[in-house]
DNA sequence: GTCTATAGGCAGATAGAC
DNA sequence: GTCTATCTGCCTATAGAC
């Protein structure tokens, strides 16, 4: 019987494959990504990750579905530590220079760049990501707005949140800033803009 | 014998194949795009693009060279015609949003995220794309912020073609931004921070 | 310049044994 | 759960005719 494939409760080898796929879309992306690789840097078999992932398409949504749970951990201690506007931001700025720093970048920033590649279970999972995302910044961006003045400019917190998204993932997709200490002179200056 | 590659005084059907290639590549990325798409859009064989391009690198390589040279002739266009930073920057950044009306993203933006597994030539372009763009903005950067103060937490007008490039990219490249009116509302912005 | 034909490799996926 | 063996199809690339 194939394993539990819900977000919970799924098999050692079943995590193994997830880990070892998302280290390599983070680097390449999905259609650089084959069962081949996986299965030769697993030492596995390519009819052993068919098993536990039937299909591709099964593969990359069980794959941004954890990304997606394990970042909405992240933001949940992020608020939960930090109590400031400024201090919430270089924090979650910060998590994603350490993809960098491991080599990689956002998963699901890679993905939108084979959206129009990627099976629809997949995508519909990379755009509630952004979702998530700009939902949860909006948020805490209201949060500090509303003791005083906003950014000038900007009618809403939720245009503030698309404006640090986008430069978030700008300095990590594009070249040459596929570098930590470029990605972070970038974002900590917006920073000091936005959380003035 | 082969046509000539260099970037000028190119056969029709090289740069039927090279139109071809850059539509598709906008939209899809380096890796989904192959030679059988490319010959059955046009109407050609495989064999017939393989005689104006040998290899798919070299296909790529021609096409980034022709983009970097278009860009410049219109970053041309932009100094020649608009003489304040704000009107330049928002030229520039119109440039991209009919891109977006178009269906693609920018070829290097693009082609960054497929970086670790581009030909090293092709890489090299994508990289020299870039460079050419921080340049350029930074020197208009430059000129507008030598007659005034810059803005407020950046040190020199690289740090805010830096920003403002890794904007553009970003709203470009993510989901669901993928639309021209949500990437025209986060720049216009912007360039009233930048150009205030 | 473009074609037919073909090579060798890799892709995602399945059948059936253990 | 993992294996061997295999299928079909697409990939980049080349040989040789016209």
């Amino acid at each position: 019987m194939p394993p539990d494939t819900a977000t919970t409760d799924r098999s050692d080898t079943a995590d193994r494959i997830l880990d070892c796929a998302q280290e390599r879309i983070q680097r390449c992306g999905y259609n650089a990504v084959s069962y081949g690789d996986l299965a030769d840097a697993l030492d596995l078999t390519t009819t052993a990750i068919h098993y536990h992932f039937p299909s591709k398409a099964d593969l990359g949504e069980a794959l941004v579905t954890r990304y997606r749970e394990e970042n909405e951990a992240q933001r949940a201690a992020i608020y939960r530590d930090e109590s400031t506007l400024r201090a919430r931001l270089e924090q979650y700025v910060e998590g994603y220079a350490g993809v960098l720093e491991a080599g990689g970048v956002c998963l699901c920033g890679i993905l939108s760049s084979d959206a129009s590649t990627l099976p629809d279970g997949v995508r519909a999972e990379v755009r509630a990501f952004f979702a998530d995302q700009v939902d949860w910044l909006t948020q805490i961006i209201a949060e500090e707005y509303d003791d005083g003045a906003g950014l000038e400019g900007y009618d809403s917190p939720r245009q503030v949140a698309h404006l640090l998204l986008a430069t978030i993932e700008g300095a990590m997709l594009t070249l040459p800033a596929r570098d930590p200490a470029a990605y972070r002179t970038t974002l900590h200056r917006l920073i000091n803009i936005i959380a003035a």
